[in-house]
DNA sequence: TCATTTATGCAACAATGTTGCGTTTTTGTT
DNA sequence: AACAAAAACGCAACATTGTTGCATAAATGA
């Protein structure tokens, strides 16, 4: 499973990545640097940041940012790559102000967005209020 | 008018406030706190980041974030006040990819989102794609 | 004008992330 | 299996961005 996802991102297998990963994939929530360092018994800092930067250009996490210092990395589906990060037109992200979680979710019906004189490429969609679990 | 609306959001007005709140007067679009610094001739670095800081707590500016360290201020509509930062829900931010401007722009029809056994409070939309000057 | 409250400015600190560089590991190829 | 090239690792040092404490100064309401 850690194996095929980071062969078909085309990132080298080496174990810190591997341990990485694994800490992604136990989680089903978005996480942040210091939460994936909570993780992880011994690390360098460094490699950890190079590590979370390769995995972003190439597809296999995203960047999750909101008002208030709020960054956030999860998982990206299977579609994205280092060219294409599709996921922006296709989930939306909820933060909840009483768990403070942030989650990745699937909308179907994704808003038409048009901008008179403007081209837009792209949406991302951020929702705050109170999740499921909490309500 | 500067006077006027530090007044209106209950902020002492003492010289440095109105000057860094002229810099946002003086701006069409969203600027980066790096911005604002070019635009003041001396200041103290901590108390320009106290101003901002209080600039957001009570409804004068708002916060823009988005991937990759982008971190913008702007003004907000005169609605908004500390206790309700109602721009969430009336307008959108638009990064254009050509000039790297970040644009406020309020939409008459803004999306209703919906999420089974969740209850959504505020919905925040940023759009990527090319400003209407650089098409 | 005066007392109270708040803002300012300095120093020191804290958190987060980056660069350079020599060493080690991974990978594809012999 | 061994090897060479490319990439990742790990260390030190640094850069950026933002915060806290505290003494002084300024703004506000009475």
């Amino acid at each position: 499973m850690i194996e095929k996802l980071l062969k078909s991102k085309k990132l080298r297998r080496t174990p810190f990545r591997k341990e990485v990963l694994g800490v992604f994939l136990n989680e089903p929530n978005a996480i942040s640097v210091t939460d994936i360092e909570a993780r992880l018994k011994q690390f360098d800092r460094i490699t950890l940041y190079r590590t979370i930067k390769s995995f972003i250009e190439n597809g296999l996490i995203h960047e999750i940012v909101m008002p208030g210092d709020i960054k956030k990395l999860a998982l990206c589906p299977d579609e994205c790559s280092s060219v294409n990060h599709v996921h922006t037109t296709q989930h939306m992200h909820f933060r909840c102000r009483m768990c403070e979680n942030i989650f990745c979710l699937n909308l179907h019906e994704f808003p038409e967005i048009n901008i008179p004189r403007f081209k837009v490429d792209s949406i991302e969609i951020q929702g705050t209020g109170i999740c499921n679990i909490c309500l």
